[in-house]
DNA sequence: TCGAGATAAATTGTCGACAATCGACAGTCG
DNA sequence: CGACTGTCGATTGTCGACAATTTATCTCGA
């Protein structure tokens, strides 16, 4: 690895961003370690700003610093993902509740664009579009919420959720599967009628279903 | 403010414990500045183990740090407060599901003792007692989950709720009122029998409350 | 008197160097 | 032969100084 060139403003935040990457790629793998000085080489700054980016990992969860021993890249563990899903999905039912509660037009409209869109990737077996997309679904009835606290706690653990979709093969089929409880949600979000405890009901469902599946490959 | 000695190690960590200690007693005011230079003569170090206690604080979301502009004790507003307790709320609700799971007995004597305590401070309208025993009754519950992800995130949600509760005049009557939720949400935890979503619908339910509530003062 | 612009002070961001600590290896003793 | 101890290299923790930026102060003119 050569010296990378990034002047500007947010060396920590820059460097961190960089890190998150290569950890969510795998570039970085669990259990590596991060060294200091070789990042400081690497980035052509001095340690200052490389420690700060370690603390920025940690606090995302991504690395675990150890005193006077080092900073690694957090292992995934099974009890990692079963710990993971079921506080995702209480915490994304109740943003569904809360986004229920105030929907506007123009979410309810992304919402089915990005449920076409995912009918699309489906359909031509296209899972990186897919998860995407999927990702993006989710993401309009948590900002929708509201609630900046919530948005914030999920954006981390969805951070996070990323370094575990790698032990989950997601297959086609699971992708066509889950664009039923997903139209479910969506109709569900935009109907006012709708019980807030139906819609939050569903979507924490559809979270906690993760956990039931046999197929993570550890 | 003299200079404070603290020998040993873990400098930034005795230094943020110590700051901790003084934004939740309100030794430091919501808004308040934190500057470098002033707690580095004030502990005795340089500003590099200081910064780092900032960003522990950061991470605990005591303060807020801008960029180039200095960090500050967070403000408590109404919408912390109106975000604060529904996300705590379906957090402890789902801990105390995971714990009625599998309870222990001595769990359920730790709780047991705890609720006596409760009952005790509240006749004596000792207040301050009596929410130290209501945390710890809390506490129970949340460790006997078992899902330490959970635990952190309720962890550090209730010491920020620590620094909300200055603005919610805790009154004997409350204490005495609240005695018997309390009692039921013991119960529930005991019982086997009792359905897991009773358990956290009770608990969900009681930390709701704290919003329905008119007395806050802001 | 008040406001805009320039200047000065204060504060944070970054750096390179030194000190403290940890892990591995080798040597010694039982 | 194995366990313990001391030394050495590598890495993190801490420090003081300098650079960049923000905030406060001062001056000048309308």
């Amino acid at each position: 690895m050569d010296t990378i060139d990034l002047d500007g403003a947010g060396l920590p935040h820059r460097i961190s961003q960089t890190l998150i990457k290569a950890i969510l790629d795998r570039t970085l793998r669990g259990g590596d370690r991060l060294v200091e000085t070789e990042l400081q080489k690497h980035f052509g700054v001095s340690r200052s700003p490389v420690r700060e980016a370690f603390r920025d990992l940690e606090k995302r969860g991504l690395v675990e610093i150890r005193a006077r021993r080092g900073t690694f890249v957090k292992k995934i563990t099974r009890k990692d993902i079963n710990e993971h899903y079921p506080v995702l999905a209480v915490l994304e039912g109740l943003a569904a509740r809360q986004a229920h509660g105030h929907m506007r037009r123009d979410s309810g409209k992304a919402l089915a664009a990005e449920l076409r869109a995912m009918e699309a990737a489906a359909r031509t077996s296209d899972v990186e579009l897919f998860l995407e997309h999927h990702g993006r679904f989710h993401g309009v009835y948590i900002q929708a919420s509201g609630n900046q606290l919530l948005i914030d706690m999920i954006m981390d653990l969805r951070l996070r959720g990323t370094m575990l979709r790698y032990f989950y093969p997601h297959t086609p089929a699971y992708c066509q599967q889950s664009l039923d409880i997903h139209q479910r949600i969506l109709s569900a979000l935009c109907n006012p009628q709708e019980a807030p405890g139906q819609v939050e009901r569903l979507v924490r469902g559809h979270i906690e279903e993760m956990l039931v599946l046999k197929e993570w490959e550890l």
